[in-house]
Parts: C-alpha cells; structure tokens; sequence
RNA sequence: CGCGGGGUGGAGCAGCUGGUAGCUCGUCGGGCUCAUAACCCGAAGGUCGCAGGUUCGAAUCCUGCCCCCGCCA
C-alpha cells in the first residue's frame, strides 16, 4: 500500500481556453480522484501547469503579431482562473516556460545525454533563407505527392491523410515568406525508441491494472514497432538544449511538456518554503504515481516519459494512466478551430459550476466516446440535482422545521425500515469508495445519487406526515433518519459538489472538516439545530439552455461566416420558433436622438434613443457602416426588453434591428410610425 | 485494408474474464401530499448492426461483411 499519491492532469496547452472536452478527458476525473482521497484522509497532491513551448503557439503570435510569451501569458492566466472558478483543486499550476522547468528539463536532458541514451542523426530538412530558419513541419505547404493535392501541410495531408515529411512535398512553399524553401542539413537528438522496445513492452505488460482503452492502445504502438523520435527542434521558441553544438535548438515540446510536471512540483515545494519536499513526490517508492490524461496523450504518458523516466533512474514511474476518450458536444466532434465548443469561463458566466461538474462527471467518457448536449444538462440537473438530492434535503429540512423545532429528534426503537435506511448509509459509502478507487467516477455518481433516491424512498414509505399525529416517536425517528442520510450525502456527494454540499454542511451544523470514514448513522447530534428552507438547486429554465445552443451556432456560424467569406450564400433558416420565443420579444419604434463615438471602440456607436416610454442608451456595433451623422433623427426597429448588457464599461439598453448583406454591409430597418409604437 | 473508437428497448449509456438483458431520462397507468408541478409504486417497449463459427449455452470468444464517428483534447 502505497504512503502517498501524486496526481497529474496533463497540462494544457496554452494557445487557447478550456473547454468542456478537457474538463471531461483530463481535470475533472482528476479533480474527483484528489478530493475523494483528500476526504479519506489520505496523503495527495494534485499538480499541473500550463504547457507554453510548441510550434502552434509561435504561429498564433506571429498571427497575431505578438510575441509567444504574450500569447502564453494570456491563456496561462485564464485558464489557471478558470480552473479555479471550476473548483478543480490543484496544489499548484506551474507553466514550462519558468525558470524552473528550464532548469529541470535542461538538467533532464544533459542526463539522459551524459548516459548515452540519446542518438544523433543528421538529416536533410527546409530552410527559408529569407526567415533565417529552419522550417517546422506545419510551416511548410506543397503538392501532397500521393494525391495531388496542392495544399498540403508539412506533416499530413488533410485531402487524402497520408502523413508526410516535408522533404517529400512536391514544389515546397514556405508559409512565412511564400518562398521556396532549400534543402539544408541540420543535425538532430533522438530518442530510439526502437532499440528500448523490449523494455517497454515489458514494463506495460507489467501493468495488469490499466483501463483496457489504454493499455489497447499501447500495444497498438508496440505492435507497428516504435520508431526513433527527435528530442530537439530548430526553433527560437522553446527550453535551449544545453549542449555546445546545439545553437539555436530546443527541445521538443512532447519532451520538455511533461518534465514540467517535476518542474511545477518542485515549484510547489519552493511554495511551501521546502526546496527539497518534491524529492518525496517524485522518487519515494512509496509514492504512487497517476497520470490523468485524454486518449490523445497516452503515448507520451505510457511509452514515452515512463522510458525518459526509466532512463533518468531516479524517478518513480507512472502507476496508472486512468485515460478516458473523448466528448463530443451536441451528437459532433468538438472542433475549437470550427467553434463548436463549450469554453469553461463562458458556461460558468451562467451556471454554477457544480452543475457541470455533476452533468460532466456523470457523462464522462471512461470506456469510450460520450456525449454532451445542453438538453441532457438540463434534464439531469432539473430531475436529479433539483428534484432527487435537492428535493430530498428539502422536505427533510423544512418538515423538521415545520414539525420538529429544527432539531435532530432522538432515535428511539427503530423500525426495521428506519434499521435498513441506516444501513444503506454504511453500504453506500462503502460502494462509492470501491468505485472511486478504480477509477469508475461515472459509477461512483450513479451510486452516491443512489443514496439520496433510497432517502426519498424512505421517507415516502414512512409517510411522516402522517406519524406525526398518529405515532409521534415513529415521525422523530423517520426525521433523524432521514437527517443522517442528508449528512451523509453532504460528505459523499462533496468530490462531485464541493461548493454545494459545504453549503449543505452548514445547514446541518456539521463540519467542513468531515472526513469520509465519519460517515455514519450517527453523524447528527440528536438535538442540535439545522437550518432549512435552502433551496440547493435551482431548476434551469428552458431559456438558458436555449441561449446556450444559440451561442454555440453562433460560433460556429461566426466561424463558418470567416470560412466562406468570399462566396454569396444566404445563411439557412434557423429551426421553428414557437409563438411565444417571438412574443417573449418586446420590439419597438425608436428615434435615434443622439450618436455618439465610442472611444477605444472599434465597432461600437453610443446610440441615444426613444423608445416613447422613456429614452435609453443603447450600444450598437455599428461604426464600421455608418457616420454618427447619419444615424441622428432615423427610425429605427429596437429590441426593448433585451437584458441589459455593459460594454466598454457602458450599459446597453436593447438592441437596433439590421438588416445584413452578404458583404457583410449593415442597413438599418426604417419603420413607420411614432417612438415606442410596438412592432408586432 | 492509414490509426483509433463504436453499432444494446424512443434518447443517453452499463454489461463484453460467456449462464435468465440492466441503469437514468422519456411514455402510459396508479398512489401520496411533507416537499423545488416534487416524491413513491407498477406497466409497456430490445431476435444486444448482419452472416457464419466455437460451446451444453454468446450481447459477451473467433471469422467475414455492412454502417457510423473521431484523428490541430
């Protein structure tokens, strides 16, 4: 049995937002793991950071025309607030391009070099004279030599699939001067994988606990035959290789991205004012060592870094690879690219972040690809958070209120089915436990939500409303027990629901601190006072959800819209509305009064309108189309009743009707009439 | 034959180290009224993609075929 485990969720990568297919492959089931073993008292730490180094990350700043540090400020930032938001719990969130993580993977490096694992080969790759660099795979375009295809990238040919190399790219571009690239010799550090072959499969043959998907995917690997991989990379952006004939090289991302997880832990004992303390985490065999991840990464998680660290030989190496597959949003594929995803610190701007972590975690794609649709949201959070736990807690709290003082009433002489519910409590805790150990968080849900069912099961058959005149010690007895199921659950339930069962803990007067193995029949003092009437869960209406789906075609369409600019085509009919998503709209004549310019805007016009019951600013983005000039004293369609939005830190009041063409170009829609005459 | 995943009642999934096909939601009927139009009980509904094979017995193992879906997490 293992003193300790160190949990790492694989570091996302920081040329973009978090979205709900992350949350799902990686950090939640990470997040439930740490905060079950955190409430059975065990010894955990939970680290992460963001991965900054990468090709991508250079093309997004030269797009943008920033600096790759820029970029990864940005998102590094973001993404450790949004985790944070989200209640996933890390010890420490570094990021690879700290001092630190130089430091370590440099040092890592140098190692594995000094022992000889490393193989340098010279090799034949693109340059651009014109840049003054060598290439990078993606930064290359030509004729695909297997299909024709004249656009393909350096590393793959979308038209037809092939992976290529791009030496093997017919009439060669490079994508940053549109030059034709010469063929240059650079020399390069690769790990043979080929030649440690042996090792490695006898090392995953070792590992008879893994999930299936992951160890099928390592044979998968093993059985094609590993091939030798570069380490290093002719790129400014990146860890240096510390050696002298390697000017103007890194290491490779898939090598320096998970040293950052001993990095980001030594940081963390540096946190803690402990320089050494990592060494426990990293080389004490008695730490066990767990690696969440999405099934994308489980080649560098299983074959890769367990081999980097086996080389090392001071590290641990990975005891379990928990992988899970991938989600998909609405029945199709996530695609950040084509904006159909759901980003992290935008659903959270609307729902409580228990809720996805509830949804998320019950629907998380553990044996294979699973699915997110916001219907499916809304049905689980209205009929098992609201009306299963929700309810349950409910009706439990307020009829004590109501009937009972608001104080845990004595057990006396219990019934057998007051016996039985009691029991459930020890056999659901103990269930859970099981399913949380072997990584089967969907099950532990399945089972905890179990408890709060058999509650509601309970308390009907008991029909204290009807003790409560007839058999008064009967009714005490069904409130306790049914008080020692809700205390239960708020501990049970807390890894999936942190925020909300700590709020349930202290309606119940119990202590934050509650440990796991405190669940019992005998949680509550019979006598001490509980708070009720605190609605947990709200139920979500169909409006949000709607909003929800509009924002996410929105999106897409936004995206699809950059996509085809060039072509005319009239955007497709948008589904049916019913009469009343048309009536809930308020529209009305309005008189531009005033427009004004909205400094430091772009896009936006600080209009003065009047809607004839009153006169409102409304923002409208509309200065790429029109003079202010223009706009004064016209009619115009606007939406009266839409929420109130800020922007530029001006509040907007509603909205102008437009009509838009193909070109994009903006019309206003000219009404008849006088202000505030509806338009219906 | 590029790699990988999958095809189970209306929907979403579990079962797949072989032995009467489960769960949640939805539907229909009933009960109850403490409760967030909630809760409880019951019912209908599946030849487990197709075809072969192994076996006393296969959703579960083997073979072939068909169809979906990912492969800038």
């Amino acid at each position: 049995m293992s003193k300790r485990t160190l949990v790492t969720s694989a570091l996302p990568y920081a040329n973009g937002p978090i979205h709900l297919g992350h949350l799902a492959g990686a950090y939640l089931p990470a997040d439930l793991y740490t905060r079950y073993k955190r409430l059975r008292g065990e010894e955990i730490l939970h680290i992460c950071g963001s991965d900054e180094h990468g090709v991508p990350i250079t093309i997004a700043a030269e797009r943008e025309g920033v600096q790759p540090q820029d970029i990864v400020d940005r998102f590094h930032e973001r993404n450790k607030q949004a985790f944070q938001v989200f209640g996933i719990d890390f010890d420490y969130y570094g990021r690879t391009s700290s001092t630190v993580h130089k430091e370590t993977s440099q040092a890592f490096f140098t190692r594995l070099d000094k022992k000889g694992v490393f193989r340098r080969k010279t090799e034949q790759q693109l340059y651009d004279p014109e840049a003054g660099m060598f290439l990078p795979d993606r930064y290359v375009k030509g004729t695909c030599p297997i299909c024709g295809y004249e656009d393909a990238h350096g590393d793959q040919c979308e038209k037809c699939g092939s992976s290529l190399s791009p030496t093997d790219l017919m009439d060669p571009k490079s994508t940053l001067t549109g030059k034709t690239p010469e063929t240059r010799e650079t020399e390069h550090w690769y790990l043979p994988l080929g030649a440690y072959q042996p090792k490695i499969e006898a090392w995953i043959n070792s590992r008879t606990n893994w999930k299936p998907n992951v160890t099928g995917q390592c044979k998968s690997w093993l059985s094609d035959g590993l091939s030798d991989r570069a380490v290093t990379r002719d790129l400014s952006w990146g860890v240096p290789v510390p050696h002298p004939d390697a000017d103007q090289k890194v290491l490779y991302v898939w090598f320096d991205a998970p040293i950052g997880y001993i990095s980001a832990t030594r940081e963390w004992a540096q946190s803690i004012g402990d320089e050494e303390a990592w060494k426990t985490w990293w080389q004490d065999s008695d730490t066990r060592l767990i690696h969440f991840i999405g099934k994308d990464n489980i080649v560098f998680h299983c074959i890769m870094f367990p081999l980097m660290l086996m080389e090392h030989g001071e590290f641990i190496l990975p005891d379990q690879v928990p992988a899970n597959e991938f989600l998909n949003l609405e029945g199709k594929k996530l695609s950040t690219s084509r904006g159909w995803a759901v980003w992290l610190d935008e659903a959270m701007e609307q729902f409580e972040p228990d809720l996805l972590r509830f949804v998320l975690g019950s629907t998380l794609p553990e044996t294979k690809d699973s699915d997110f649709s916001w219907a499916d949201f809304q049905t689980r959070v209205n009929s098992e958070l609201a009306d299963i736990l929700g309810n349950f807690v409910y009706r439990s709290t307020t009829f004590t209120e109501r009937f009972h003082e608001g104080r845990v009433p004595e057990l006396n002489n219990p019934s057998k089915r007051d016996l039985a519910a009691l029991e459930a409590i020890q056999i659901a805790a103990r269930e859970i436990a099981e399913a949380y150990e072997e990584f089967k968080f969907r099950e532990a849900i399945t089972r905890t939500m179990k408890l709060a069912r058999i509650g509601n099961k309970y308390f009907t058959e008991s029909e204290p409303w009807k003790t409560r005149k007839s058999d008064p010690e009967a009714c005490a007895n069904t409130l306790h027990v049914s008080l020692q199921i809700c205390g239960a659950l708020s501990v049970l339930f807390s890894p999936v629901l942190p925020a909300k069962m700590n709020q349930l803990r202290s309606d119940l007067g119990l202590d934050h601190s509650t440990l796991w193995d405190h669940v019992s029949e005998a949680m509550l003092t019979p006598g001490s006072t509980i708070s009720s009437g605190t609605v947990l869960f709200e139920k979500i209406e169909d409006e949000s959800i709607e909003f929800q789906l509009q924002k996410l075609q929105g999106h897409a369409a936004q995206d699809k819209e950059n996509e085809t600019s060039e072509e005319f085509k009239l955007p497709e009919l948008k589904p049916v509305a019913s009469f009343d998503n048309f009536d809930a709209l308020d529209l009305r004549v309005g008189k531009i009064l005033k427009a004004q310019d909205m400094e430091g805007s772009k896009k936006l016009l600080k209009l003065t309108v009047d809607i004839g019951l009153e006169v409102r600013t409304i923002l409208s983005g509309v200065k790429e189309h029109f003079e202010p000039m223009q706009l004064e004293g016209k009619l115009v369609g606007v939406v009266a009743n839409l929420a109130p939005k800020k922007m530029m830190g001006v509040e907007s009041n509603g909205m102008i009707l437009m009509s838009e063409s193909s070109d994009g170009s903006l019309r206003l829609l000219s009404p008849d009439g006088d202000p505030g005459d509806p338009i219906c």
